[in-house]
DNA sequence: GACCTGCTGCGGTGTG
């Protein structure tokens, strides 16, 4: 490719490429992978640039057209190969992205235009788009990996020379992000000089983020850093008198008005929120507040109808709404918007969110991004102060590949089969080119390949696990036509949760809520969803028909769904700034009104440093309290708590109440507990990584909680079929099944590897054990202040109204299961769902303490 | 006096 070529087609666009844009185009002219950072702000810019380059890939390439003319390739006429690839985490991304383009190519995933809107697509239209791919195509990682599970793979994709993966953060992390790694070894096993690159938002491990793209055994990735961020300011919305506000809670409405106040002054205002059911408490109480808003705000959640969601999208766009309030829903795909404001309600739990989510602002040039927090409790006022200062210091979190996940090698051993057929020597040493295989062990590998060929030996008898067989020629393939059917309707690793559509009786879909919370609903009640007051009439077909209704007071419902993760970074940047308050600095404002707060903390107890580990015991009614203050976040704060609990309970029968928050967790005692001396001998126990993780699957509900994770594991394995799209059952069947099969692998084959994955990824992801034991070093290092407090502290008092309490009891387990199966067989009306883990544990506490 | 949460994302049927 000449660059003149690319200057002459860019020229006629009035595009010009400067500054680190050079750079990219450059590396790519030269036939060299990278990763492009972009800053905040920047946004599509880039995309801009870049997709004319893609565009111009093919426009140079073999079949040059005329270069006076310069135009871009044009689908109906063009019967060029596929030659770009660009890969982006959502459907929605990818129309954006080629509005942008303005590029008149052919460019969706094969068959999403039929899936996302109506489904009626003829099969004519179908196999057209089979036939013959675009030039350039926008797809997900989800759809690639349809594309190599065709017969075809290798003739449809060994043209593509250049791909790129959008919004590379967003992937890198998680499982999609493996299956793209995985695509690419693929890619690159076909085209050597195949050019990848990735465009990534903020990161504290940019380098990392690039070899895993590229692979560890890459030479030579360019990572190409954008322009220095534009300006980006974070303010606090400060309560008028902080000393009257909530020192507990999360939904924030006291601060309502304020808020109100915000919206009115701007002109397009995205209103974050960390859960759906706050979005929902706070659009209505917008609307309530500010009845004439009527129609100028909205509300965005990943549980509202998508053509609900695509109005409000479009209205923004238009420019049409005051303000909308949504989740992380809006995180990604809103940068040629139009917004002003972006206020977050309640923590943002880390830095990175907390940059993208500002992002979302000020995209005209010049003009600053700026976020302002909506603190719900006073200690969350801190925040504001503390990301400044992580941001100044470029402290930003990392995100980590998942190392070696093998639900997902084992469906792509499926789909590369399908897609021509595989050697495993050759496989091996391709799977081995991605950052998340690099090691893969020989007898892991083996054991892959014999668990698709035959099920693993708990499975032998079955033919729907033999999948797949070698051949004559000693290639594997998918024998079976049906099997290969099913697999294609199993591909992706994203696992949800059991929901069930929500509807108008005249038919207009509204959006979906858990089955379980519709389960508590009698015909008659109303909840207030997609911003409606709605009375359930009905549940019919999977489907609850209601009806808008008015008066009552509603529920709101609770969905499933991930808890977002405080993040370490933030939680340092916090004691940071507590302990810069307790030197006597309060240079903020978020200080200055904290600061009768944090002083009636330091006088009633103490406040915590890096170099002080806080902890308070308070004696009341109830019993003998212990609060301690890591700042770790929840799920590490549950892991400590419930190894401290069980170390003490090894040494004496004890029973504690468990209660944590993001910033510390609290342990109490019915009788009476020298905290004192206790606490330090506990803290003191084993650190090294062995010891701890046993004693931590010894003091939780392990085995429990490895079975959930299980159900996505067995998903993505191709273990559970899920039944044809539309199909309208219940999901419960789904977790039954994957809790049959955790069963029959425990009895059966116990050396199955992914039961092992089950408490891998228990262990990592929602105990984080590797944050746990850094914690627990920490603590070990710091010097423990122990204060004993007369009355509940500003920090201890969230953690005595948690309801959520744990109680870990070292009765014979086999009295505490007979006990959490009766109440879940109360609770569940007699038929004994696998249930949620979190009901198992309520029912366990108060099975508990019904029994004491 | 204070409280009662938990995000996002994708894909697939058939047979003339």
């Amino acid at each position: 490719m000449k660059p003149s070529d690319v200057q002459a087609w860019f020229a006629a666009r009035g595009w010009r490429p400067f500054g680190f844009q050079r750079e990219v185009w450059v590396a790519v002219a030269k036939g060299q992978s990278g990763l492009l950072h972009a800053t905040t702000g920047a946004g599509k810019t880039y995309a801009l640039w870049f997709g004319a380059l893609l565009a111009l890939s093919d426009v140079a390439g073999g079949r040059r057209r005329s270069r006076a003319k310069a135009e871009a390739p044009d689908a109906a006429t063009v019967a060029a190969p596929l030659q770009v690839l660009w890969i982006t985490p959502m459907r929605a991304l990818a129309a954006d992205t080629l509005r942008a383009l303005q590029l008149p190519l052919e460019s969706l995933a094969p068959h999403w235009q039929a899936g996302a809107r109506s489904g009626d697509t003829s099969s004519a239209e179908r196999s057209a788009q089979d036939k013959r791919l675009p030039t350039a195509l926008v797809t997900t990682p989800e759809s690639l990996s349809l594309m190599l599970s065709r017969a075809d793979a290798k003739e449809q994709l060994r043209s593509v020379r250049l791909v790129v993966v959008d919004e590379w953060h967003e992937l890198m992390g998680n499982k999609r992000g493996v299956q793209v790694q995985l695509a690419l070894a693929r890619l690159k096993r076909w085209r050597p000089d195949l050019v990848v690159w990735g465009m990534s938002a903020t990161l504290g491990n940019l380098d990392e983020a690039l070899r895993t793209l590229l692979g560890p055994g890459a030479e030579g990735g360019v990572l190409v850093r954008g322009e220095t961020p534009k300006e980006l300011i974070v303010d606090t919305l400060l309560p008028g008198r902080s000393e009257r506000f909530p020192w507990g809670g999360h939904l924030g409405v006291t601060m309502l008005p304020q808020v109100v106040e915000e919206i009115a002054a701007s002109s397009t205002t995205l209103v974050f929120t960390n859960t759906r059911s706050q979005a929902e408490i706070w659009y209505s109480a917008l609307l309530d507040a500010r009845p004439d808003w009527a129609g100028e705000i909205a509300l965005h959640h990943g549980s509202l109808d998508r053509a609900v969601r695509e109005w409000v999208e479009l209205a923004l766009k238009k420019g049409s709404l005051r303000a909308v309030v949504c989740t992380s829903s809006l995180d990604l795909g809103v940068d040629f918007l139009p917004v002003e404001r972006v206020l977050q309600i309640g923590s943002a739990k880390g830095i990175a969110r907390l940059l993208q989510r500002a992002g979302r602002s000020g995209h005209a040039p010049g003009r600053p991004s700026r976020i302002t927090l909506v603190p719900t409790h006073s200690i969350e006022i801190i925040e504001g102060a503390a990301a400044r200062a992580a941001i100044a210091a470029g402290q930003i979190e990392a995100r980590q590949t998942p190392h070696q996940p093998l639900d997902v090698l084992v469906q792509h051993l499926v789909t590369v089969a399908l897609g021509g057929g595989f050697t495993p020597e050759a496989l091996y040493d391709e799977v081995r080119s991605t950052a998340a295989y690099a090691s893969l062990p020989a007898d892991t590998w083996q054991w892959c390949l014999d668990f698709v060929a035959r099920g693993g030996p708990s499975l032998v008898a079955y033919p729907d696990y033999k999948r797949v067989v070698p051949d004559a020629e000693g290639v594997w393939r998918v024998p079976d036509a049906r099997l290969a059917r099913r697999h294609r309707m199993n591909i992706g690793t994203i696992v949800s949760d059991a929901s069930i559509s929500v509807q108008y009786l005249s038919g207009g879909r509204i959006g979906s809520v858990e089955e379980s919370f519709v389960a508590r609903l009698k015909p008659g009640d109303c909840f207030l969803f997609g911003g409606r007051l709605l009375e359930l009439v009905r549940i019919h077909d999977m489907t609850a028909l209601v009806r808008r209704a008015s008066g009552q007071r509603p529920a709101v419902p609770r969905w499933g769904g991930g808890r977002m993760a405080f993040t370490s970074t933030l939680g340092d940047a916090v004691v940071q700034q507590l302990a810069r308050a307790g030197a006597g600095v309060f240079d903020s404002p978020e200080l200055q009104s904290l600061r009768p707060l944090l002083e009636l903390q330091r006088q009633w107890s103490a406040l915590p440093s890096h170099e002080h580990l806080l902890a308070e015991s308070l004696q009341t009614r109830e019993g003998w309290h212990l609060f301690v203050y890591p700042f770790a976040g929840r799920p590490v704060h549950l892991g400590l708590a419930s190894l401290l609990a069980w170390r003490i309970a090894q040494h004496e029968p004890r029973t504690f109440s468990i209660a944590f928050n993001d910033y510390g967790f609290e342990l109490l005692s019915a009788v009476e507990v020298d905290w004192a001396t206790l606490l330090p001998r506990t803290l003191h126990g084993a650190t090294d990584a062995q010891a701890l993780l046993h004693e931590v699957l010894a003091s939780l509900n392990a085995s429990e909680l490895a079975r959930r994770r299980f159900r996505e594991i067995a998903r993505v394995s191709g273990l559970i079929f899920q039944g044809y799209p539309g199909e309208k059952r219940s999901n419960r069947q789904l977790q039954a099944s994957s809790s049959l099969f955790y069963e029959v692998f425990r009895k059966y084959d116990p050396g199955n590897r992914l039961l092992a994955q089950a408490e891998q990824e228990l262990l990592a992801q929602e105990l984080e054990i590797g944050r746990l034991q850094a914690s627990l070093e920490r603590m070990n290092a710091q010097q423990l202040v122990m204060r004993r407090i007369e009355r509940p502290t500003p920090f201890s008092f969230p953690l005595m109204v948690e309801l959520f309490r744990e109680k870990l009891t070292n009765e014979k387990l086999g009295d505490r299961i007979a006990r959490m199966v009766a109440q879940l067989e109360k609770a569940a009306g007699g038929s004994m769902g696998a249930g949620h883990v979190d009901e198992v544990r309520k029912s366990l506490v108060f099975g508990a303490q019904g029994a004491n």
